[in-house]
RNA sequence: GGCGCGGUACCCAAGUGGUAAGGGAGAGGUCUGCAAAACCUUUAUGCGUCGGUUCGAUUCCGACCCGCGCCUCCA
């Protein structure tokens, strides 16, 4: 089976089919640096990053630009205030987008940022006057006529016809012909940088960026474009109104949008007080690992409550796939192999798979490895495990994690890095307990734990249990986890 | 007001025209020097409410109640 996707353009599952059989050509919109990303910005960016990951495993080749958007009013407002240049402003805020991404094990896409295509911007804004689509305002400023372009409206389903002949109201400071026009280029006033260029001096708009960035990177019609719900629109109508008017081509086959979540069954809003970064998550204590199981854990086009309690649950749930996957290579087991565990490997690869070909169900995926792993588990109890079959059942949890990427347990150096970070920034007194503890259990090295065993393996053959137990204490209050089995002494950090 | 999404056990959350995945939490048990881990059992005759279609609906249709989103560059 192959993939199926919701197609917001045409409000139906489709067939994915990307226009070149081998080859998937992806744009996502990406952040405005203008401050720390939150959990809501990063639940989008995980979606599309399972999307990515889903289709490498799918065979595509993948082809995945994201914007920076480096130049907005936000930006040019803030830079102002704290007294530095728009790149200055930008630099440290992309820095810590790219950092908090790659803590949640988000692939870096191909990025492309507003500030380095100006000239093709401008361009392409005199290429749309060229043909009637656009018209410059008295101030410098350029805008994009609707009316020229019927078609608008059929990305978000909205009837514009009636407001297509001049504009009734006018609330803008600019002088639009009509209230619906959208600015592509925006004239600058006093004191805001910008662009010296072939039409005049100002800044592009947020919408032609992407136009003009995406289809110079993936050419005038690719496969897929995806962003949160709220840019349908009118960010991606407005993206389709200019691109399609300037080639005449279908711009974009398939529109993918995530959905907001709710924090603690709420908007996320800063008045709530239920407003939270990345790293004020990671300053609670909280595991890059169970972040982002907990943004993974509902498929994306279903809203998501984000909760500390879920956080936890995520915690627990990681946990004990990574202690699956330790038991597994920690094990002894006879020779052999069991066809019951041989097909219920391959039957799970096959879940997998078919709850992501089917518009990425992610939770039916997770629901898919949790249960191979209790039956495996069982099977291992009962000795019904046997050498042979570790590998399959690994294989399955290699699969499950090419798209979840959850198992590889670093999230105690990441943290350490949020806890330097926080020091760095004077920020102190937003370090939690917990955090400080879990950072604490990266102060012994694997060697040194090693030999803590060893020593106390050797009390316990001695019957020495008041050393072992004391060694264990030891260990407890530095962070490492000791478990006793049949087969040995395992551990992990907490 | 326009367009759209959802209401499933204590919590999170899939799913299906034929009788409710998975995770967490709780309880009991097995194993164990003690822990931990793991495993087993257990928790929805029930899927917002009321009607309708049907042999049969949580699943389709209608109405209503409730929550949420977009409609001002907020992912």
């Amino acid at each position: 089976m192959a993939l199926r996707l919701y197609n917001t353009m045409s409000s139906r599952i489709e067939e994915f089919r990307p226009l070149r059989e081998d080859e998937v050509r992806m744009y996502a919109c990406g952040p405005t640096v203008y401050d720390y990303g939150h959990v809501g910005n990063f639940r989008t960016f995980v979606a599309v990053d399972i999307l990515r990951r889903f289709l490498r495993q799918s065979g595509y080749k993948v082809r995945h630009v994201m914007n920076i958007t480096d130049v907005d009013d936000k930006i040019i407002r803030n830079s102002a205030r704290d007294g530095v240049s728009v790149q200055q402003y930008t630099a440290k805020y992309e820095t810590a987008f790219l950092e908090d991404a790659a803590m949640i094990n988000i692939e870096q896409p191909t990025l492309v940022r507003a500030t380095e295509h100006i000239p093709e911007m401008a361009d392409f804004v005199a290429k749309l006057v060229e043909k009637g689509f656009a018209y410059r305002a008295d101030d410098g400023s350029y805008y994009f006529r609707i009316a020229k372009f019927p078609q608008y409206g059929k990305l978000s389903k909205r009837d514009f016809s009636g407001m297509l002949d001049g504009a009734r109201v006018d609330v803008d400071e600019y002088d639009k012909d009509s209230a619906r026009d959208f600015a592509l280029w925006k004239a600058p006033k006093p004191g805001e940088a910008s662009w010296d260029t072939a039409i005049g001096k100002g800044r592009p708009g947020w919408h032609l960026e992407c136009s003009v960035m995406s289809m110079s990177e993936l050419g005038e019609t690719f496969d897929l474009h995806a962003g949160g719900e709220d840019l349908v629109f009118p960010h991606h109508e407005n993206e389709i109104a200019q691109s399609e008017s300037f080639t005449g081509k279908t711009f974009v086959d398939f529109w993918f949008h995530a959905r907001f979540l709710l924090v603690e069954g709420e908007k996320m809003s800063k008045s709530l007080g239920n407003f939270f970064t990345l790293r004020d998550l990671v300053l609670k204590g909280h595991k890059p690992s169970s972040i982002r199981y907990l943004l993974a854990s509902v498929p994306y086009r279903n809203q998501l409550n984000f909760t500390f309690d879920g956080l936890k649950q995520g915690a627990v749930s990681v946990e004990r796939l990574r202690n699956f996957r330790l038991r597994l290579s920690a094990g002894n087991f006879p020779e052999g192999a069991s066809p019951e565990i041989q097909s219920l490997a391959a039957d799970t690869v096959e879940r997998i798979k078919s709850a992501l070909d089917d518009d990425l169900n992610t939770a039916q995926a997770q629901g898919a490895i949790f249960e191979m792993v209790r039956q495996a588990n069982a099977a291992f109890d009962a000795g019904g495990i046997k050498k042979d079959d570790v590998a399959p059942l690994l294989a399955a949890l290699i699969k499950f994690d090419e798209i979840f990427a959850v198992l590889d347990d670093d999230d105690v150096p990441k943290m350490k890095r949020v806890l330097d970070w926080a020091v760095a920034e004077g920020r102190e007194k937003d370090i939690s307990e917990e955090l400080r503890e879990a950072v604490q259990s990266g102060k012994l090295s694997g060697a040194d734990v090693e030999k803590k065993i060893a020593e106390m393996k050797a009390a316990r053959t001695a019957r020495d249990f008041k050393a072992s137990d004391a060694i264990r204490t030891e260990l407890a209050d530095a962070g490492i986890l000791v478990e006793i089995t049949k087969d040995g002494i395992r551990w992990r950090r907490k």
